[in-house]
DNA sequence: GTCGACATTATTGTCTACAATATCGTCTGT
DNA sequence: ACAGACGATATTGTAGACAATAATGTCGAC
């Protein structure tokens, strides 16, 4: 018998949260959660403090964690920052990079590939997320790889928030296709395909029409 | 009587790190620090999760926390990250920065160059990353906001860990220019202005020699 | 009948004690 | 004398109990 982990707990919220199942502004009560996951109240408080660190969550003193509520500006923040921190990422990547590693990507769009075919929608947010972190760990930068694992988060959020069909976000095409430019050591065309990869998730986003759940009662009725 | 707070030990912390009084590698115990601040363990916990979010300590698993190493490369991660984050900013800032806001900036570089002229390094350090983080605040962008938290006290560490002199990083007169540009409302001057002066600070430290502390006994002594 | 103060309840914040784990010293067998 | 394992000690991780705080419902006065 394995006591469930922190990390294991964030996971499942993380999830819950991408899949839309947890709504931005419920509340997220640490009895309550403490019960859920049969664990102590002191262990539920460590995955709050790591999910608000990811931005997926808001806490206020001595009101609680609620799901945070993303703002169409902060989201557009959120994929500038991203775009650039990718770039890096790919640029620190590309002088260490061997045949073992690049097996291992491709394998990784293969999975995707096949948790989109079963429609499998939580295998295909953990692998979608998990292409971005693989490539940031790769790179062997640890502050990128911090970074990413927030923006990966914050952007699940965003996703949720904003998204309007059932679309995925991360197609494993896209993926493909930028593996190939890192096959061939071209940096530059691999960086392209990554911004392009990135904007074409954020268009498929209405972030337009700025029906931004307001941040306050007031401004929402006067 | 006031009990001190997580974020006053944090800061206290964070200045002893930033002013080389504790250097990266030490151990920070947790019942030792308990004992210092006078509250009990729990606090001095949530103390290191925040220090550890924002990069001045690591953690191993039941082994503590020592003060971050980082590596040269990080450095320079951090340093590209920063000027496009705070180039974000600006962008942000300069279209809703009224006439208040931008003589409260003016004071803040008063106080600067007070700080200065007084060779307080304690306050100068304050005030140094203090400027960046009000214009990220006075910005409105709660993401960019987060991020130059983390940016500016990982800026810190890197400093204290590969300044040779005790020449002072952010100096008050590139703040000064900078806010020139901003009254006039020139984006683009503004932006030049800041990434010159980061790279003006990121120059003085001492990256090239990559002395890097070895991560590993194994790798320093073989 | 409505406004304001007060009590109640629910929820988070903090502390103290206990359990798990790693590290380091020591001992024994070869 | 040295290697390996065992045990002691120090340190972190976890849980449960208690205190503080904020929201809400109720009562009383005007």
């Amino acid at each position: 018998m394995a006591p469930i982990t922190v990390d294991e707990i964030a996971e499942r919220i993380w999830l819950s949260i991408a899949e839309r199942r947890l709504r931005p502004g419920m509340r997220l009560k640490e009895a309550e959660l403490a019960e859920i996951f049969g664990v102590s109240r002191a262990r539920i408080r460590q995955v709050l403090t790591a999910l608000e660190r990811d931005g997926l969550v808001k806490t206020e003193a001595n009101k609680g964690a609620i799901v945070a509520e993303p703002s169409a500006d902060e989201a557009r923040d959120i994929f500038h920052i991203r775009r650039e921190v990718e770039q890096r990422v790919l640029a620190r990547l590309i002088s260490h990079l061997d045949a073992e590693k690049l097996l291992d990507l491709f394998e990784h769009v293969a999975k995707e590939r096949a948790a989109n075919a079963a429609s499998d929608q939580r295998e295909i947010i953990k692998l979608s997320g998990g292409f971005h972190l693989m490539l940031a760990e790769m790179a062997g930068a640890d502050f990128l790889w911090g970074l990413m694992r927030d923006l990966v988060s914050r952007t699940s959020l965003i996703t949720a928030a904003f998204r309007d069909s059932d679309k995925y976000n991360c197609g494993p095409d896209e993926h493909e296709e930028l593996l190939m430019h890192l096959k061939n050591g071209d940096l530059q065309k691999a960086q392209h395909a990554m911004v392009h990869h990135l904007e074409h998730v954020e268009n498929e986003l209405k972030l337009a029409g700025n029906l931004d759940h307001a941040r306050s009662l007031k401004d929402a009725l006067l």
